[in-house]
DNA sequence: GTCTATAGAGTGATAGAC
DNA sequence: GTCTATCACTCTATAGAC
């Protein structure tokens, strides 16, 4: 049997921009199987579930992402700051220094939110948890860590909400270089 | 000439609060005409731009409300220190301490942005740049005032996506516990 | 008759499910 | 591709206040 059917990783890249660009509502099939080549029997034939397994799909690969790229750097090092400094690279690459807006933000704010919101919260939730974890051990007393890393990640959601609406990369870049401070993390650290 | 038109007022209200609730896509004319009561005549009555001409007269009401509640305490309180307390009051009390989202910050993250985006843009930019000049005239350098200024906004809206996520207005409570401090606002001031 | 506000049948297009 | 439901929207008809 040939199998042109791509990879899934990179379709669920594919479908996870048409949510980001559209939001749940707006990414309508004909879109989605406009982006990805498939058709709607295609679509149903990887996500049987219809667009509601494709957005929960979209998120739980965009979570493995940021577990991979983000949480674990914050876990693993045994340098605190350094993973923290690795999490915000690797924040500032995917969002494209704010010229891509975070999905699961987006879906938290509109009414697709009481469908997935036991992931879109456990994404969050992990990415505070392990980021205090990482300022306590570097340092920071627990309460203190909690409320820096709350703070820096409400940070970055705000950031791309304003980069967005201004159009304007610098209020990202701005954003982290002030969570940089704000962390504890010199420039050029 | 006796008018039992609903107040517009009252009636912007109403479909802000399903524009919020739904999204723009989602928001559809039935829920609309459901939620004010009114048949899809009444409602091209007085929009007969239809759904985007809604959209835009929400945004337009919600911004004056901001002008009145948020943005003129900061550009005339003789104390800038105390226009900033009242325009973070204001702002916890219209976003009901997180139980509410920004309308204006979620269109901003969808498609929606591209049709609204100088609205969006102005919103935001108002926000900023009179806490800025409350800043500035409270004794900051301008620029170092232009940065607390964005922070702030940007935690408020970080934490508005964050409360939602966490269905939690601690969250919410914890921001603006830390804006008030971060702003150099004493607790109890 | 005119103006404002109302209701709702009916339009073609498009939605998501299968 | 086929299905039905629903979309945004148009249009006609209607009411009572001037």
């Amino acid at each position: 049997m040939r199998r042109i059917a791509p990879d899934r990783d990179q379709l669920l890249g594919i479908v996870a921009e048409v949510f980001r660009e559209h939001g749940y509502e707006g990414a309508s099939l004909a879109l989605i199987g406009e982006a990805t080549g498939l058709g709607k029997g295609s679509l149903y034939h990887f996500f049987p579930g219809g667009k509601e397994e494709m957005a929960r799909a979209v998120i739980a690969h965009i979570d493995a992402w940021f577990e991979d790229n983000v949480f674990a750097p914050l876990r693993d090092s045994t340098d605190p700051m350094a993973g923290i400094e690795t999490m915000l690279a690797a924040t500032d690459s995917y969002f494209r220094s704010g010229r891509r807006v975070c999905l699961i933000g987006a879906f938290a704010l509109d009414e697709s939110r009481d469908l997935f919101a036991s992931q879109i919260w456990n994404y969050f939730g992990r990415w505070v948890t392990h980021l205090a974890d990482a300022l306590a051990r570097g340092g920071h007393a627990p309460a203190e860590a909690l409320e820096l890393a709350e703070e820096a990640v409400a940070a970055i959601q705000g950031a791309l909400t304003l980069a967005r609406a201004a159009d304007d990369t610098g209020v990202f870049s701005r954003a982290l270089r002030r969570a940089r401070m704000r962390l504890g993390i010199a420039p050029g650290d």
